[in-house]
Order: structure tokens, then sequence, then C-alpha cells
DNA sequence: TCTTAATGTGATAGGCTATAACTTTTTGCT
DNA sequence: AGCAAAAAGTTATAGCCTATCACATTAAGA
């Protein structure tokens, strides 16, 4: 982080990585006060750069949240994946789910950025966004791990996809605290996703009679 | 609504009624763009009141938000309880999940507003909106009407409830349309409900021949 | 009644987004 | 190498929004 403000020694009319250091320095902006907590100007001023200068490289502040979104996605695919590929007794999609449950609560800031913002719903085209997140779900479908048929493995991932954004929802909302504390977030989730699981199981056992 | 801007005949140096009509015309400036779409200067513009008069009543724009986030959530209990007492041959959870849904998509606006926002999370003090929302968790329990230990149906209400957040959640981005359009929003809601009640008989069950 | 609290107003300060017109580097073509 | 044009930055400015201050008016109660 240091260095992406730091790239100025002296001279330096151009920053020479704004659009870079933009989306970074948001970033850590929305770490802490979400979404709303992104604005141009103070992203100007920490950068030391006029307050216009970002708009050479962003259209709009929209332009910059949804580059900013995407970089979230980017980052949270690469945990996801190190949590795929540890090694571990439970199963790939126990680690998964509890790995997006982590970031969820950890960096919860961002998380909202991703999924409780405008950014998502309204743009198709904006290609970046859009294909890092694909590509977080192309991940849920491969901690599913299951040979079953192409249809039902996406609607059981749909399912621990719902109960995952749901129970983090819940827990940012501090409605899993007081005297549901009984009940951990990280066991009402792996509750869920087994018994997503088990349907799943079934399911497929049950197409195979069929056959 | 009408009425509630034209409470100021023609003298009237007072509004009447102001606080109450700000509630009422934010919630309704909420429905179509969410919270970020209530202004306070917009809103005293549209009751054609001095831009500084909200003031008088909510110290800050987030006062303002909590209130009208208090008064979102009597309306969705509002719905939630017709959903409830209406006869149906499905179960009342069935009707509670899929109210809530319809809720979440038609008033998707305001849905955010009372979820996705930072509205809830910092104020355990704010009784009025605390209150609003509490009374929707009863709901929830009412609406399963289990006779279960009172551990086990509150961790099932929290199932439930984070099935039914992930649900909106993902239609809301528009993940449940294209190709994963086979499985509708209500069918997929519906499975979800069904695999936690099956889970939640199952472990009443056990609990039972334990004894 | 008449004093005081509630409610509303105009003026004003400060922050944010965004655009316009101008300046300085960088790049790439000949 | 040299120059023209594109890229990236700057100052100035407009407009909207939140919020506060000091002042005015109305409503309510002793």
């Amino acid at each position: 982080m240091g260095t992406r403000l730091a790239r100025k020694p002296q001279n330096a009319y151009h920053h020479g990585d704004l659009r870079d250091a933009l989306v970074h320095a948001a970033l850590q902006e929305a770490e802490l006060g979400g979404p709303e907590a992104i604005s141009i100007s103070a992203l100007a001023k920490k950068l030391r750069v006029s307050q216009p200068a970002p708009y050479r490289h962003f259209a709009d502040r929209e332009a910059l949240l949804s580059a900013v979104t995407a970089e979230a996605f980017r980052q949270f695919n690469t945990t996801l994946r190190d949590a795929i590929d540890e090694p571990s007794k439970r199963t790939k999609i126990s680690r998964f789910a509890q790995a997006a449950l982590a970031f969820g609560l950890r960096r919860h800031g961002i998380y909202r950025l991703m999924f409780a913002s405008r950014v998502m719903a309204c743009s198709p085209k904006e290609s970046e966004l859009h294909s890092a997140a694909m590509e977080t779900f192309g991940l849920l479908l491969e901690a599913l791990e299951s040979p079953a048929v192409a249809l039902l493995r996406e609607r059981h991932a749909l399912q621990i996809w719902a109960a995952l954004h749901g129970v983090v929802m819940l827990a940012e909302q501090g409605l899993l605290t007081g005297q549901l504390a009984e009940t951990t977030r990280e066991e009402l989730l792996d509750d869920m996703v087994a018994q997503i699981k088990l349907s799943l199981s079934l399911a497929i056992k049950a197409a195979e009679q069929e056959r």
C-alpha cells in the first residue's frame, strides 16, 4: 500500500499508476465503512492528487465502485481457491462455506460492497466485474464436487449460496449473538450445508433408481 | 399520501404533521432507489417546507433512516401476519416464506433499507426499530408452529431466516434468471424450507426417542 | 394572558460529484 | 531527432447535499 501511494518521488506531474492506486485505496476505505465510505475527493486527497484527477480514469463514482467491486471479487476468489485446495478432513464444500463466511465477517464492508449494493444489479456489460463474479460461482460448483446432473448440481449450489449469504447477513446484523449464541455461526452454516448435501445425495440416488 | 402532503391549506406556518410526512415520503423514495435515494433536502422540497425544517424532527439523516426503517418493518410485519393467518393448504411457514420473498422482490428498495444497510447494525438502543425487527422474528417463530424445544426451534428459525435472505439476495442480483430459470425462486425457497422442516422433525423424533 | 416550548425560516459553511478549459508529459510517427 | 497528438494532471467553478446558527412565529399551559 505504502508503495502505491509513494509512486511519485518529487517531480511527477503524472502519478504513474493512479487508476490502480485509486482502486486499492478505495478498497481500503470500503473495508471499514462499506460502499458509502468511498469518496472520490477523499481518495484524491489521500493520493496527493488534484480532486478531478480520478475522473481521467473513471467516468463517475459508479464506475470506480464497479472496478473496486471487481477487485474485491478477485480477492474473494483467491481466498476461496485456497480453502478448496487446502487439505482437511472436512468436505470441500464445508471449507468453501466456512471460508466465505469468515471473509464476509472479517471484511464485512467489502462484502456489503459486493453483495448489498446496486453495483452488481445494474450492469451485465461490465465484463470485468461480471466475470469475476461468475468465477466465484464456478468455484462453488467445483467445491460441491458432485457428479450429479448439471441441473441438479446448480440447484443445490444456489441453495448453498443462499444459505451462505443469509448466515453472513444475520451475523452482521448481530442477530446471532445474545440468547442464540449457543448456535455458533459456523455450526449453523455447516448444518445448512449438510442438509443440502444430504438432499442432493438423496436426489441422486432417486435418479439412479429410476434409470 | 396526497393527504399527507396537503396538510397545510394556505396559512400554516406550521406543517402540522411534518415528522410523519417525512417518514412516509422517504419510504416512497426508498421504494425506488433504496436508502441512497433518501435526501433530506429533496424531501423538504417535496413537502413544501424549508430545507432545515426536517432537522427539528430528526437529529440527522441517520435518525430519519432509522425511523423510516422502523416503519418499513411494521409494514413488513403486517404483510407477514396476513400471510400467516390466511387459510391455505400450504404450511404456515411456507406462506410466511413466500410472503417475505414477494415483499423482498416487489419492494426491494425498502428491503435493502431494512437488511442491507448499516441502519440495523449500529443501534440496539433505537427501541422503535429494534422492537419492530424483533416482532418480525417472533412472527417467524409463530409460523414455524413447532412444539419443539425452544432452542431447537430457534435454531431452525434462524436457518429459515437465512435461507430467505439468501434467496431474496440472489433474486435481486439477477442470479436466478437465465440458464437457471428452470428453478423458480419460489420453488427454490420452498425446497430449502422443506429441507429445514424435515431436519427439524427428525431432530424432534430423535429427542423423543432419547427420553 | 403571557411566558415558554415547539416548530419553521433565511443565511451560511463545508463536503461531495462532476464538467470545462487549460497545462504538462508521454508516445509514436515520419 | 523532432514534432503532433493523446494521455494524464491542474485550477476554477457550478450545483447538490448535510448540518448549524440566529431569528421568527405559532401553540400550549400556568
